[in-house]
DNA sequence: TCAACGTATGAACAGTTGAGCAGATATTGA
DNA sequence: TCAATATCTGCTCAACTGTTCATACGTTGA
């Protein structure tokens, strides 16, 4: 909370940028994760961030399902649920169990269902808050 | 396009495709999230989903801050800053505070922050035991 | 053995996304 | 007034993503 006393240009550690408040700056960068985990994390936020996905995993947070069931929940082609299962299986966030031709998909990732699951409880308390859900005119994108 | 919002579970077998469980297809259905919801949610994840964004966003986890350092704590130009900066303005992510030529921007949506908590949690957590972090090859497994 | 079936895969294609660049806007101090 | 500053914006392009199509694989029952 500084009464904004100076923005000084160059009172940094060599560096060329200029930095506002560089104790702040200090304090979030010794805070902030090792690249390697952002990358991580942001991964695993990617594989939630397509609605169909999205679904597939919902489906599978009450147990394992079958490729072909989990295409009909999830309103994918076989074919894009096959991939789909695919990335999600490379990423360890699911798992499957092979009986005869049938492939049974089982969520594999706590972590993940931690994330699920705040999210689901989350969207049905934010539907009813959210006055305006679509994105505001912002020109362009 | 969705049949999503008609869960008939007396309906399914009515449909050309096959389904091995209706049970459980009719029981996911009934649970799963209106495609609006689906939508909504994917698309939080997917600002979640770019490990600049995510930096942006975890140091903002402890106050508000101007653009320039968040440029400085991401590693990002400060016009990729400010382009990442407006779509979480866009998705009302994060809040501007304008002093001046200065803006300062801050966390305004508790829902993204609880996803951010737990998400350095578990990373710090997973950071231990995760013998292996990179993407296991597609090709195999 | 063969055909039907459930699933997996690769290639190709359209749509989306993020970042840089150049220029624009708005605020400040001289 | 002008120049410097802090941020924003439109444009553009390369990289990425998700889907479809065609095809291949392994299993099952006839």
């Amino acid at each position: 909370m500084q009464s904004s006393s100076s923005v000084q240009p160059t009172d940094i550690d060599g560096c060329a940028t200029k930095v506002v408040d560089p104790e702040r700056v200090a304090a979030v960068q010794s805070r902030m994760p090792p690249e390697a985990d952002l990358v991580d994390t942001a991964d695993i936020f990617g594989l939630l961030a397509d609605p169909r996905r999205l679904s597939l995993l919902l489906a599978l947070l009450e147990g394992e399902m079958c490729v072909c069931d989990l295409a009909v929940v999830s309103g994918l082609s076989e074919s894009a649920t096959s991939h789909a299962l695919r990335l999600l299986r490379a990423h360890r966030v699911v798992s499957v169990r092979r009986t005869g031709r049938m492939a049974y998909y089982r969520l594999d990732d706590a972590h993940v269902r931690m994330l699920l699951d705040l999210a689901v409880a989350h969207t049905e308390h934010t539907d009813a808050i959210h006055p305006e859900r679509d994105e505001p005119p912002l020109t362009g994108r």
